[in-house]
DNA sequence: GGGAAAAGTGCGTTATTGATACTAGGTATT
DNA sequence: AATACCTAGTATCAATAACGCACTTTTCCC
């Protein structure tokens, strides 16, 4: 007989609440962007429809978790500046082959949800 | 001066909809559940505080997307088998690597947005 | 003074999650 | 034979999160 199976994943562990904030699409398309400190609307720029809510939320969450910094420029208008901390760096070359994984298999992706989608 | 920032990650990228649909906290413990084909309530079980429909859902968006397979097995109360293919596979090392990453970095995480949290 | 860029905030709607309960066929229990 | 439980789900409703759009405020340029 093979072994109970047992629970192997607990709810109460620390990072279910860890992954539902930091992994989500946004999160990962900052951290790419960010591979020097950046303005937050050179940030917006850089990553095509992003809205400036989302982008402000997507930000504190990451500060929040100490992937980025948050630095006030003294600039004639004023300017905030976004960095990599070395905990940020090192999610983002986690998410880096993620993102690699993504646009290598999105073509495949892509062909089999429609073939799944015509059979019902 | 340094170059004009450009758009780099365009909002039509067919990677989009791809990281909505698969980068998720269920989808990863899904897969890190499945080094063999399951049946549903094994899933289930060994994925404390998944509900039937979360986990519906997410094997139904796993499949549609080519990262598994659901076989019906005629046993005496019917049961449903669910393993990975190798396009699953190869998404699963990946997310191996986020799911060691955030156990690796929880503690510091959740340090940091305590302090955070505390300064307003 | 008009217009634009900076970095947001507010509000209202939609979409997703989650909890809870229910279904239906079969099996083991008493 | 009735009860209870396992199988793999649905259905329903409430709570939460995400998103779109408009608005703000300060400063600069013309």
């Amino acid at each position: 007989m093979a072994p109970e199976p047992l629970t192997i994943y607990r709810a109460d562990c620390p990072s279910r609440p860890i992954l539902d904030q930091l992994i989500s699409k946004w999160s990962m398309l900052v951290l790419q962007v960010l591979d020097e400190p950046k303005r937050f609307n050179t940030i917006k720029r850089q990553l095509d429809g992003i809205t400036q809510r989302v982008l402000t939320e997507t930000l504190r969450k990451l500060e929040r978790s100490g992937m980025v910094t948050r630095r006030v420029l003294e600039t004639s208008p004023i300017g905030v500046e976004y960095a990599l901390t070395p905990m940020g760096q090192s999610l983002k070359m986690v998410f880096s082959s993620l993102y690699d994984w993504t646009v290598t298999n999105m073509s495949d992706i892509e062909t089999t949800q429609q073939a799944y989608d015509l059979q019902r």
